[in-house]
DNA sequence: TCTGGTATGACAACCGGTTGCCAAACTTTG
DNA sequence: CAAAGTTTGGCAACCGGTTGTCATACCAGA
């Protein structure tokens, strides 16, 4: 009879039964699991024993009811099914599980209205928020930010920790491409209005084409689907450029079934850059030139800022803003400009 | 002074706010918001004015550890990497929120044990589990499902409520359209060996070849990554068929490159019948024959199965099995039967 | 041996709701 | 008009932990 069973009831173990076994009280069992200090080493050791042989596991709902924190964090996304959030998910997954934390992911559906919404609900059972590609404006970000510890993913808000993935710059690779392949006349495929990254890449290019002397225009806004590259391949055609640089992949790749369907060849009579490098870039027909960069590594940064700035311990200051390496992955979708007495495009 | 301004502290209002500020107690105040027709209308009325007035948002932890019930959903897949399941977390994702559910999305990592003890873990967050393609064992399935509602997505384990994407009599049609073409040697490229419908798709498949008097063998297992194609295609070659089925579309579209790298044209030399018809299967090269189905509507059905069995209201019996058809999308990468005097097979 | 300091563990309040029970108030009925 | 029934709302316990406060016990130093 060395140990006093409490007759296996069907509930799970909480602290009380740990602390009936033990002959000590509740709060002792507590701070010997979450204070280990604060408890004698045999007492303890005893408490532990007590809590592995019942099976003990704590309950996350009342931990966070008392203690105010809740062990998860929110990661908003604007679209689950666009493949470029896989790896970022994959990445804060992955490193929310080795800091204990667990992941509450949230379609946004790219509405700022279910965004919000979501942040309001989330406030009360996360401790922190993940925001990819922001729908709000400044302001309620601004705003957002100061109620709840936030790290937005491509999004540059003053006052707001962010991880930037660092496309202007890859842009600018791009269009270095483009041109040493003989392209004058290029045409940036944009992205939503509302997107920040779409705008910042759209000056970093149009400055650099500036300092090279070439043409770039900007046609769109479409939205970051392969349905909406139909369009935006009428629209490239119809303009006359022998070279565009869409806002992502999936567009890109909707480019690249357009083009085919008209018999437009890709890189002959056009090239196409995409960007992201996301599942399927490296197999569709032809595989996409594109920018790369470590998405899943900003999903893990992202996660680290959040953390540190939620457990503000010892190491010093903490980074408000990361910024991810990017650069040109050259496949087969990108090629020599035509020769100006080529046949194909519809322009005069 | 119609209003007593509870100073409006930085702390969220609580039920406790609203009760002073209405002047009825706090069980007053849970009773107007959880059930209103135990209080008076014109009561009910003031709180809910108050509650709107102080934007209050129930703390769903505390919620939780009163009623027991967590208001959450786990959702657990293999691979979230995996685009067969973007579709299928959308669904869960879509019919939770519909239903005023959380969705808690949980990468097991293709690991039994990750799987196991994030069930362990969730057993107090969730009301319930969705599971897609589970790697446990029966028996630690249905006793898992005895602890907390469960549903499972492709797993067939009497007892268990499942949702069962049927690919075996699809897998029937993917030989019939092979063996119209002319194909007499066929192999099924298998999936993980403890994936279940690998196993039932293999069964299906060997019957229906039998009947229709072809051979199909069996190669793999292979990991459900394109990764894995390369090996799964030079399986193929050297066994000497003319199709294959493969477990799904990773490995099927891995196997179109490495059979493109070694200079064997599909589907001249070889055809590839692919299955789920995930992203990138319509635009990969040549694009994939493969057998598609509803998957975001069997997330949907899924999660309404699970709900039906958390809230046992009104209505029939709960459906404890639901399948989902499936059917074969034929694109370009299947084709008549080489010749036998057709060159360009390694084999002897 | 007495005093001050530290280690240890118990008590109880608290987090924000839910819910059983009961009493007051109101309504209906004989 | 009184008795019985029905609403309505308050009290308090409870969910399962955390944490501030305090008493006891143990230790070393004077």
């Amino acid at each position: 009879m060395a140990t006093t069973q409490p007759a296996a009831v069907d509930r799970p173990p909480t602290i009380h039964d740990i602390a009936a076994l033990c002959g000590v009280a509740a709060s002792t069992v507590s701070r010997a699991l979450s204070t280990p200090d604060r408890v004698n080493i045999r007492t303890r050791q005893r408490i532990e024993a007590a809590a592995a042989q019942l099976n003990y596991i704590p309950n996350s709902q009342a931990k966070a009811l008392s203690s105010g924190r809740t062990g998860a964090v929110g990661v908003l996304v604007p679209d689950i099914t666009n493949p470029f959030y896989f790896d970022l998910i994959r990445g804060t997954q992955l490193q929310l599980k080795a800091a204990g934390y667990t992941q509450l992911l949230v379609d946004t559906e790219e509405s700022d209205e279910v965004e919000a919404s979501t942040m309001e609900q989330l406030r009360k059972s996360a401790d922190g928020i993940v925001v990819a590609a922001s729908r709000l404006s400044d302001d309620a970000l601004l705003a957002a930010a100061a109620k709840m510890p936030m790290v937005t993913v491509n999004r540059d808000v003053p006052g707001v920790p962010a991880v930037l993935i660092d496309t202007p710059s890859a842009t600018s690779q791009a269009l270095d491409h483009l041109v040493s392949l003989g392209h004058k006349r290029i045409a940036y495929i944009a992205g939503p209005a509302t997107s920040q990254s779409s705008t910042r890449r759209w000056t970093a290019l149009s400055e650099a084409a500036k300092e090279r002397g070439v043409e770039v225009r900007r046609l769109g806004p479409f939205a970051p689907k392969t349905q909406s590259g139909a369009a935006a391949a009428d629209a490239a055609v119809h303009s006359g450029v022998t070279a565009c640089i869409a806002f992502n992949d999936l567009i890109a790749i909707g480019m690249l079934q357009r083009l085919r369907e008209r018999g437009i060849r890709v890189p002959q009579d056009m090239s196409i850059v995409g960007c992201d490098d996301i599942f399927g870039a490296d197999f569709c027909n032809p595989p996409l030139t594109t920018m790369a960069s470590p998405i899943e590594q900003a999903g893990r940064v992202a996660v680290s800022m959040l953390l540190a700035q939620l457990n503000p311990l010892a190491g010093g200051g903490t980074r408000s803003r990361s910024v991810m390496p990017t650069h040109l992955t050259v496949r087969g979708s990108t090629g020599p400009a035509p020769t100006p007495a080529a046949p194909g495009l519809g322009t005069q």
